[in-house]
DNA sequence: TTTGATGCAAAGACTTTGCATGCTT
DNA sequence: AAGCATGCAAAGTCTTTGCATCAAA
């Protein structure tokens, strides 16, 4: 199975990769750097077993403990990013793009990125103030912010 | 266990909850109005395992298939909202606040409501103009926003 | 060489389901 | 009386873990 190639970024060559984990803290090994690719290559916001069909085709001895590892290391890295529970039965999304966007959450469980141009307007629309106001008031540092439109097809 | 009494809201009488239930088609048992009221005397953000817990004090019987189930007929009803993958071995938390309010989302995977002042401006401040050129774009009806605030503790 | 990653299978956490019984409407 | 909810246990789904082996630094 190959996920979607009409909607990817910018292909990143194994050099990147290596890159970007010795950036990271992260080992680079074959199956990080497949699970990796195949994440940066979609828009689809794949779960875990989709990943794992996925990178099967290049890696055919993969183990699905290795994609929840690697995703793991990813995440905690912040290469990418966990969506939780967005599947009807109750999987998680990834994402590999950590930059501050906004989703689109169909019925189906079907998460859509809402485009740039509509996404950065949501966010910055966000008043700074009150965030500085939640910080004060919480002790707290927003780290980021999450902002999901929950949607049903109307036509 | 009891949950949280200091933070309860507008307390709930059984005809209240009986009109409430009615209201929204669900049938009325002494577990579905014990649930239920346990979630709206909490701002905790409860799980089901928590829940259980309350509602074991009146309802010494009740089974946790009985919680999950009014969870799902509460939430399919419009009653509470789920907030999936909430704790950090991946349980749901849920909210019988329904109007559109953000979360404080804390590294111990903790759900704080932002208060009302602060989660209004928030929320007011998302331009309507961008969600209906969403809908436009999309051919979809936008019907609920949530935002979600990550922070971690700075001090 | 040392440390961490992989693969496999087993275990674990959370949630759902089948079915007989009981309660609501 | 009919239909849905409950309780129990079993099954299901998603994810993590233990451990021996292997690869990266």
């Amino acid at each position: 199975m190959q996920l979607l190639s009409e909607n990817r970024r910018a292909p990143f060559t194994e050099d990147e990769i290596r890159q970007a984990f010795r950036d990271n803290g992260l080992r680079f090994t074959r199956q990080r750097a497949s699970i990796y690719r195949a994440l940066i290559s979609t828009r689809s916001h794949p779960t875990a077993e989709e990943l794992f069909a996925a990178v099967r085709d290049e890696q055919p001895q993969v183990s699905l403990a290795t994609i929840y590892n690697t995703l793991d290391a990813l995440t905690g890295a912040g290469l990418c990013r966990r969506l939780p529970g967005a599947t009807a039965s109750g999987a998680c999304r990834y994402d590999a793009d950590t930059t501050a966007h906004a989703h689109l959450i169909a019925d189906s469980g079907e998460i859509l990125d809402v485009p740039d141009d509509l996404s950065d307007r949501l966010v910055q629309s966000l008043p700074s103030d009150v965030i500085a106001e939640m910080e004060r008031r919480f002790g707290v540092a927003v780290k980021r912010v999450e902002l999901h439109l929950f949607a049903s097809i109307s036509r």
